[in-house]
DNA sequence: CAGTGGTCTAGACCACTGA
DNA sequence: CAGTGGTCTAGACCACTGA
């Protein structure tokens, strides 16, 4: 009754297909739950993983999401907004405010309920990135998760030459106001320059589980490079973000 | 044999992990062909669809990819370096040369291999961007695919107002030296600044489609705004990139 | 405790690839 | 034409959710 063309594409596309023409006319709003497995069993007197595989494609591009025990459901999706440039000015972090804070609005609190900091052996490619004569020099790595309003959205590690911070405030969990590039100020290290490199992919099976990302959830990758201005680089910030909770803005002039 | 400790994790994610340490450790490189489904349902005695199972987790996590017929490889990843704030400076297409051509090197060329300019509606979205008093107001709507060595990597679509472009090179499918933006110039309509949106997610079917793109292989959305001097917005393009193909990098002072 | 999604089996048939 | 991945069935058992 569905198909008069029923000719090439598979059910479970087809079946994906009705589905996703329903959500996007707003038949099943975001929250709203979806026909599950069983239902989809029945309708369309297929099997329980032909009707499964029917659901993967829309967990897959993102448009919902299994909850076990209870049902697939539509997603939705609400973005953070993280400001490049604005959000690493001297003006923004001199006045001893964090760099995170102008990542959300005021009613909103973005914290970090992991954090561990260590010192370990450089490896090939931080010590590339940071200038080091030999890989095994150690760094000091400060390696933190984020959370807002309960729900985890960035990993971030960062990497800085431990011969330079060591017995600092930047070895401790809590840098102080301003965080570490007030602290690198006061070392007579002030970045004054900032190279971003973006990157997406799927995550790792770690990344998902940290993030609690969903299926069909990419993560981005952000590269940050802080440099001086001798044009020494002071720190190697990777950030892994959950794709589904940030756009990212940049603004410059031509 | 492979598995002490066989408790909690299902069949087909301890295959995919053993998969995925022998691609970490260099058992299998880059177009290397790994064990196919047969394979996997003989060496650890499981049924077809366990063993599809177990590879469909490596080709979401973009490791993977399956040839029809021929069998499944590991994939191999060597992005263009998009370089945001450069690439857009005047004195770049202020010289004649294409925007686009800052992203690759001088031995490889990214060309435009569909092209289609026409006129609609601006809709709901575009008018608001584009400052128009009306969503039915009409705009240039400029939309081409970007190939490099004959794969397809980035789609771009375009919108400025048509009261403005009509009768221009604009309208053209070849803009002429230097592009848009020349063009606009010469309109007294010189972009001076632009914002970039950044956002990330799992590909529509027909993206997927356009893009050639593999299943577990997000897309990079980039929206940008070009404005003059004036604070008038002349410009929206959408860019969407295969995110298997892109490093994005921003260049920023403190 | 009824219903749900998650895992898994042992088969079948198909279109496609590449020697 | 042998081998491959893609689709599909009709069952089974499990852990989890939420009324």
């Amino acid at each position: 009754m569905t198909d008069p063309d029923s000719g090439r594409r598979p059910k479970y596309q087809r079946i994906a297909d009705e589905l996703r023409t329903a959500i996007q006319a707003g038949t099943f709003a975001p929250g709203d739950r979806l026909p599950g497995e069983n239902d989809l069993m029945s309708t369309y007197d297929v099997a329980r993983m032909t009707a499964r595989q029917a659901l993967s494609v829309l967990r897959n591009e993102g448009l919902a999401e299994a909850r076990k025990g209870a049902g697939v459901f539509v997603r939705s999706f609400r973005p953070l907004r993280r400001r490049g440039i604005p959000r690493l000015a001297h003006g923004h972090w001199g006045s001893g405010r964090s760099v995170w804070s102008a990542d959300v609005a005021e009613d909103r609190a973005l914290v970090v309920d992991q954090i561990e900091v260590t010192t370990a052996p450089a490896g090939a490619r931080v010590a590339r990135v940071l200038g080091l004569s030999c890989p095994d020099e150690p760094v000091c790595v400060r390696s933190r998760r984020f959370v807002l309003d309960d729900r985890p959205v960035l990993l971030s590690v960062s990497y800085l030459p431990a011969a330079l911070v060591e017995g600092t405030a930047i070895m401790e969990p809590d840098t102080g106001p301003g965080g570490t590039y007030a602290r690198l100020a006061e070392l007579g290290r002030r970045p004054v320059h900032f190279r971003e490199e973006i990157r997406s992919r799927m995550p790792t099976a770690e990344e998902s589980d940290r993030l609690a990302l969903e299926f069909g959830t990419p993560v981005i990758l952000i590269g940050r490079t802080a440099v001086t201005e001798q044009g020494v680089a002071v720190e190697l910030n990777e950030m892994t973000l959950d794709s589904a909770s940030y756009v990212l803005e940049y603004d410059f002039d031509a």
